[in-house]
DNA sequence: CCCGTGACTTCCG
DNA sequence: ACGGAAGCCACGG
């Protein structure tokens, strides 16, 4: 039977799981799935999911809570008016107050 | 099986 | 603080 790969799925989950202002790391979510070196595969799920709407890229970030997919997106500043319409505050594509809105996945499971 | 790619992360200068 | 390079894992061809 085919069968996505549960990485891909995995990542979709927890990118739907993530509540509404608040944002998480790539790093985390793959630190989550048990390969904290996998970051860069969670951002190529990412990919995958951009055919979901159902999965909030734009509140998924790298660690500095810089918006390196912001280029990914339809349009060019398409992810930092979602962030800013949930309260972030994005300077040179860098969310200012990234401690603030951080949301780490194995927190909501805490 | 080998190679290339990628929305990352960390280290070094 | 900033920029460049290396390492890492997973998918597709």
């Amino acid at each position: 039977m085919s069968e996505k790969s549960d990485f891909f799925i995995k990542v979709h989950e927890i990118a739907r799981l993530i509540p509404y202002g608040r944002v998480t790391s790539y790093g985390a979510i793959a630190r989550y799935l048990g390969s904290p070196q996998s970051a860069r595969t969670v951002g190529w799920a990412m990919n995958a999911a951009h055919s979901d709407e159902s999965i909030p890229a734009h509140r998924v970030v790298n660690r500095k809570g810089l918006l390196t997919g912001k280029f990914h997106f339809d349009g060019t500043n398409l992810m930092q008016q979602l962030l800013e319409s949930e309260g972030a505050v994005i300077k040179n594509n860098k969310i200012q107050n990234f401690e603030e809105m951080y949301w780490d996945p194995g927190k909501n499971l805490l």
